[in-house]
RNA sequence: UGGGGUGUAGCCAAGUGGUAAGGCACGGGACUUUGACUCCCGCAUUCGCUGGUUCGAGUCCAGCCAUCCCAGCCA
């Protein structure tokens, strides 16, 4: 199902480190490399999950390994199977694949219970009755080691109280059960961390069947290793908690290997908000229309959008891979579509603020047609017929009744334009309200430019415009976005990001004219402009197809009023 | 002032002791039946700062500064 998609992974920092450990052997020898990718099913994915799909799947192919999905779902409170299922059509929409490697970390929950009692037995872990807020309490502080009443009880009862703690005989918060490692560590992950808490809630896989959940820390490191995982990739804010990975890889028996963590910088891009707290509130309080909302920074927000899974994954590939704190600016995103699209989308002509255009000496009630074709970069995408006749619609910035410097375009006595595909044309006039505004552009054509092609070869000084023909013109329903964040950004200091969502980030405009040929390929849609020129279908079932303006507005611009 | 990271141009980013790649953005020009695309040209005498080692330092050493993450029974 996925195209060939001819992206390929570039040399950074992490595959000097595999480098490394494949060139000293040990732990690695003759293994494999083996990556995962394990989203906590609570949200949608976004474009940063795109940096670490491409940076998972990518390692791994590039080593000849697999990379598998899982679902990090040990927390029951907050996942949900709708997040499952959209998680998958996500990354299948992106291209990449796991074949039949897809696991749940729940499904560990009988071998991490039992490591958990191997712990126990070895004298490294207790189960601790602190409550939470005693728990806090006996926390300690920097240079204040933390303490805990219970830390040297009997290996005996800490295993019939864990099997207890099982069996649904305390209540939540009650009990915990902690790995027992350095109470005096600067690093508080290293302070006897819980790895087991009582929660009375139905898992969304395992239903009731488990009263206790393993925390992230102690399953995720097992789970890795389980799965044959080599290298486990993941953001930066685990630095601080490697040491407890490697402890518990260290101290829990599985046969298999020791994989190794890895972290990277996460994606960062200016006036978008990434965090899927924010995400979800955004969908939860209806800011906007749902996670596909075109204007989230969520997967299947860019497909509607426009946006191509080549064009994401180009864009992730090409930002780098490195630890530093970094920021994209969004026109690295835009650029990356363009390129994609420029090279692909079926061109159409389509003008989102009509002026008339009338061509006065064009004979009334005269019709004809011509052929455009549709992708000027690929002559085998073929050729449309769109028609001509007096009346034109054209884009209003097309016209100016004063020209400005520079202006190629059409006002009175102005250069010689023309009309893409059909004749070259000279404007003599124009018609305005009692306002003012500009009703009506007078020009006359030169009949002897047929396509556009004048017959003394003669060059053209204005610019080629784009049209439609007002006898065949169909008024389409347009939604033209700006980004959801507008200046500040989100996330600026001292300001919420709801503060900063854009009140002009949806705006609809209605006669719009849309050339004939697209239209009655789809009547009955909506179609949404983009301002960066594609646009996408309303619904997520239609397909979606792409316009290339005249003129590209970009995203920037709108920033500035 | 505890622990862990990171500082190379407006934004990313390569660089691993031999004299600062590349991309985006931006500016200029050519070309053009999309002011698009494409193509040229320009864009860090300097790598957070200060010292030190060296014939030679973005790379090594020392100190300093800035900045990000961590005190969930979240992931």
């Amino acid at each position: 199902m996925a195209e060939e998609l001819n992206v390929s992974m570039s040399q950074n920092f992490i595959h000097d480190f595999i480098d490394e450990d494949i060139a000293q052997g040990g732990q690695y020898q003759g293994m494999t490399v083996h990556t995962r990718f394990p989203p906590e099913p609570n949200g949608y994915l976004h474009i940063g999950h795109c940096k670490a799909l491409t940076i998972d799947f990518g390692t791994a192919e590039k080593y000849g390994g697999m990379c598998n999905l899982r679902f990090d779902d040990t927390n029951p409170a907050k996942e949900d199977v709708e997040f499952v299922d959209a998680i998958q059509e996500d990354i299948h929409w992106l291209g990449f694949d796991w074949g039949d490697r897809m696991f749940y970390g729940s499904d560990y929950f009988e071998k991490t219970y039992e490591l958990a009692v191997e712990l126990i037995k070895k004298g490294l872990a207790y189960v601790c009755e602190l409550s939470p807020e005693e728990f806090k309490a006996h926390r300690g502080s920097i240079g204040v080691p933390a303490v805990s009443p219970y830390r040297d009880r009997p290996i005996e009862e800490n295993l019939d109280l864990f099997e207890r703690m099982k069996n649904g005989e305390f209540p939540e918060g009650s009990k915990t059960l902690r790995a027992k490692i350095d109470l005096n560590s600067g690093n508080f992950n290293m302070r006897d961390p819980v790895i087991y808490r009582i929660r009375y809630i139905e898992h969304h896989r395992q239903g009731t069947k488990w009263c206790i959940f393993p925390m992230y820390d102690f399953a995720h490191p097992i789970q890795d290793a389980l799965e044959g995982i080599t290298h486990s990739l993941c953001s930066l804010e685990y630095e601080d908690h490697r040491p407890l990975y490697n402890w518990v890889v260290e101290h829990v028996s599985i046969p298999y290997h020791k994989p190794r963590q890895i972290e990277f910088a996460r994606l960062g891009i200016n006036y978008t908000v990434m965090s899927k707290r924010k995400l979800r509130k955004l969908v939860e309080e209806n800011y906007v229309s749902g996670w596909d909302d075109p204007r989230m920074p969520t997967l299947c927000g860019l497909r509607r959008r426009g946006y191509t899974p080549k064009s994401i994954r180009n864009f992730c590939d090409r930002i780098g891979v490195a630890k530093a704190v970094n920021t994209i600016e969004y026109a690295f995103l835009e650029y990356c579509l363009r390129e994609d699209l420029n090279e692909t989308a079926q061109r159409v002509m389509a003008v989102l603020r009509p002026v008339k255009l009338t061509i006065s000496n064009y004979p009334e009630g005269q019709s004809e047609s011509f052929e455009v074709e549709n992708n000027p970069n690929r002559p085998e995408d073929g050729v449309r017929t769109v028609t001509f006749s007096r009346n034109l619609w054209v884009e209003a910035e097309d016209f100016l009744p004063e020209p400005i410097p520079k202006y190629k375009r059409l006002y009175p006595n102005g250069p010689e334009c023309r009309l893409k595909g059909a004749y070259l044309i000279k404007c003599v006039g124009y018609n305005t309200d009692e306002a003012g505004n500009v009703t009506e552009i007078i020009a006359e054509y030169d009949p002897e430019s047929k396509g556009g092609n004048p017959a003394d070869g003669r060059k053209v000084k204005g610019a080629t415009i784009h049209w439609v023909d007002g006898a065949t013109a169909v008024d389409a329903e347009v939604r033209l976005y700006d980004n959801l964040f507008s200046d500040p950004e989100p996330d600026a200091a001292g300001k919420d990001f709801l503060e900063c969502l854009n009140p002009n980030s949806l705006e609809v405009l209605t006669g719009c004219k849309v050339e004939a040929g697209l239209a009655e390929a789809q009547p009955s849609d909506r179609f949404q402009f983009m301002r960066q020129g594609y646009f996408c279908a309303d619904s997520k079932d239609s397909k979606p197809g792409h316009l290339v303006f005249n003129r590209a507005v970009s995203l920037k611009d709108s920033f500035k009023p």
